[in-house]
DNA sequence: CCCTAGCGGTGCT
DNA sequence: AGCACCGCTAGGG
């Protein structure tokens, strides 16, 4: 339920995903698994271009390694209350800096629940504006990804991460 | 390095 | 309600 919209890059073609709320997805170039096409409510036009405008300059630069900028509201009111959770301290990751899945827990006051942030970051609709490629694990090492794993270290070196 | 046990959220049945 | 699956971690060889 969303209207998709492409964004041209020499990265390749990444794929925004807008439902009245904001930016609610947003696709790797040649991402295996295709999204429900548009259908459903759209955003009115005067907005969605602003939006994704705002989505391809964020992107642009995140590309590049700086800090996003200004996003276009997101909409993650497809995400369980646990997950929203852990996606707000995402985007409190500062470019260039990482935490990991143990510190995410901690700030949710929820100690033991590492793995569960590692579960909440892999089901992330909207990588890259949303920085889940800066958790590692504790144990040093990238740890997983949901796209492709050489991103998540090509972003870590894009952004100088300590 | 390896292995194992414990963990909590999520989705499926 | 049960259960298997995980982007994890701590502890022990």
């Amino acid at each position: 339920m969303a209207v998709i919209v492409p964004i041209a890059l020499p990265e390749g073609v990444f794929l925004a995903h807008y439902s009245p709320c904001g930016l609610c997805g947003l696709d790797w170039p040649r991402a295996k698994k295709p999204r429900l096409a548009d259908q459903g409510p759209k955003p009115a036009l005067p907005r969605l271009r602003l939006w994704h405008h705002q989505t391809r300059q964020a992107l642009r630069r995140v590309l590049a390694g700086e800090p996003a900028g200004r996003l276009p509201p997101l909409d993650v009111s497809a995400g369980t209350p646990f997950q929203r959770r852990v996606w707000r301290q995402l985007r409190r990751i500062p470019t260039g800096q990482t935490r990991t899945y143990a510190w995410i827990a901690a700030v949710l006051r929820q100690p033991r629940a590492a793995r569960a942030v590692g579960n909440a970051c892999g089901a992330n609709p909207i990588p890259l504006l949303v920085p889940c490629h800066r958790v590692v694990p504790c144990a040093g090492g990238l740890g997983g990804f949901s796209g492709p794993l050489a991103w998540k270290k090509r972003l870590l070196e894009l952004e100088n991460a300590r």
